[in-house]
RNA sequence: GCCCCCAUCGACUAGCGGUCCAGGUCGCGGCCCUUUCAAGGCCGUCGCACGGGUUCGAAUCCCGUUGGGGGCACCA
């Protein structure tokens, strides 16, 4: 039988970065498998919050590239099947009314267990769970129910989840076995926790799929960095594309245990896509952050320096405090100036005349300039750069002049001159 | 309180009884390269939670302890 899973979000905010990694080994699995990747929304109401959120959701998915197939369910849809079989098992004497709600009759003796795939045997003894809620007073059916149904209605064979659902799952196996059907394969997977050890949450830094994507990482990096939390192909193998993960995941080497999201090895695998990614692609994707988050710069000027950048800065998002010089007027500080008096009179020289103003030039003429004061490139060259591109730091000092031309740089080592003086 | 889950370097992990005085990656430290910062190269630091078993042999199996986490709603 072909595989099927879903990922099953409530429509509370925005996609939470647990939620995605759940997701995304559900889409790996129905991927790898040939099968199915459903999307099911567990709302309890219509609201206006609630179709934000699914488009929120939505976006987020599309971003992380985790398509589903077919169109997405809510849960909210199947409230009337939900009490139809509530009834049904009223009926059968498997269920109860208390008080206006329906409660379910777990068994009283012995076990019930299931072989999970990343866990194996959990057995869970009937005495220790309680008679659930399957339909509330007001008619709406309960998490614990309508979640197992609806696995039941749309053929899930598998269910992947963080293991904050494992209390829940003797539960709704018994509600499975109640009406007949047949229950499904139960993975579940650790949960993630933030760099305290604690569950991941505001103080750790950005926990929204959205929030990443906003702070500059770039879709593959966030699946590659995912699929390692609690997965690993082997003890060697870090880097892998889609194709690949997709390819060596299975489920049977999903690891029980918790782990830390680690910000700093983000970071890290950041770089190594941003590097690896293509100068167009790469330029294009500066422009495309940048037009997000609201900067109106040059598309062309930003591919331009697009080379400049592409090996220094770990996230898009690093850009316009690197790079924002190219864009709009400096103001070095006096202090860093200090003592490039006579190179910026040097320079200021050099490069009035010189042809042509390329790089390679600049730097040759710059070079034997401070060779004639005496200095050593180190010293020589830093107050050109805090003049130039108004920061300690920053991209290549010659291909930079470049770039900004003759004009602009003459100008700005002439203020620099004037502050150092 | 009760039930359940988890336990290898600071972090992510490999290891599924001998090939492990524990390997890879990030981080960290040092060196090299160098116009800054990165990147890159080289070297290094750091770990099987503890206590009992089982076995010729245990990071690997069993039990317990400790520590962490999750759940016990007419929330999802």
């Amino acid at each position: 039988m072909a595989v099927r899973v879903r990922i099953a979000p409530s429509p509370t905010g925005f996609l939470h970065i647990g939620t995605a990694r759940t997701a995304l080994f559900n889409w790996l699995f129905a991927r790898h498998e040939g099968g199915e990747f459903r999307l099911r929304i567990e709302n309890t109401d219509t609201s206006r919050e609630v179709a934000e959120a699914v488009d929120q959701i939505q976006d987020s998915l599309r971003w992380l590239g985790l398509d589903w197939d077919g169109e997405h369910t809510f849960q909210l849809d199947r409230m009337d099947d939900c009490r139809k079989v509530a009834e049904q098992l009223v009926a059968d004497g498997k269920a109860y009314s208390d008080d206006g709600a329906i409660r379910f009759r777990m068994p009283n003796e012995g076990s019930t267990a299931w072989d999970d795939v990343v866990r194996g045997r959990v057995e869970v003894a009937n005495e220790t769970i309680e008679d659930v809620v399957l339909v509330r007073s007001d008619g709406r059916p309960t998490y614990n129910f309508a979640s197992p149904m609806e696995d039941v209605w749309d053929g899930i064979t598998h269910v992947i989840r963080g293991d904050d659902h494992i209390s829940n799952t003797p539960k709704q196996l018994n509600i499975i076995r109640a009406v007949g059907a047949e229950v499904p394969v139960y993975a579940h997977a650790p949960m993630l926790f933030g760099t305290d050890g604690k569950k991941l949450s505001k103080r750790h830094g950005a926990q929204a799929v959205e929030e990443f994507r906003e702070a500059g990482y770039l879709p593959e990096t966030m699946l590659n960095f995912l699929a390692l939390l609690g997965w690993a192909p082997d003890g060697e193998t870090t880097i892998m594309s889609r194709d690949e993960l997709i390819e060596r995941f299975s489920l049977e080497r999903v690891s029980p245990s918790p782990s830390q999201f680690d910000y700093a090895k983000l970071d890290w695998m950041n770089g190594v896509y941003i590097r690896e990614l293509p100068l167009e692609d790469f330029a294009h994707r500066l422009v495309l952050w940048l037009g997000e988050n609201g900067y109106e710069w040059d598309a062309e000027l930003v591919a331009r320096t697009a080379p400049l950048v592409q090996e220094k800065i770990a996230k898009l998002s690093d850009y316009p405090g690197f790079a924002g010089f190219f864009f709009g007027d400096v103001e070095p500080g006096a202090a860093d100036l200090d003592g490039g008096g006579p190179m910026l009179a040097a320079a200021e020289e050099t490069l009035a005349s010189l042809e042509p103003f390329e790089a390679e030039a600049i730097e040759a003429a710059l070079r034997a300039a401070a060779d004639g004061l005496g200095l050593k490139p180190r010293q020589a060259f830093q107050p050109l750069r805090i003049a130039v591109t108004g920061s300690r730091v920053s991209p290549g000092l010659f291909e930079s002049m470049e770039l900004l031309g003759r004009d602009v740089t003459l100008s700005r080592i002439r203020a620099a001159a004037a502050v150092a003086a």
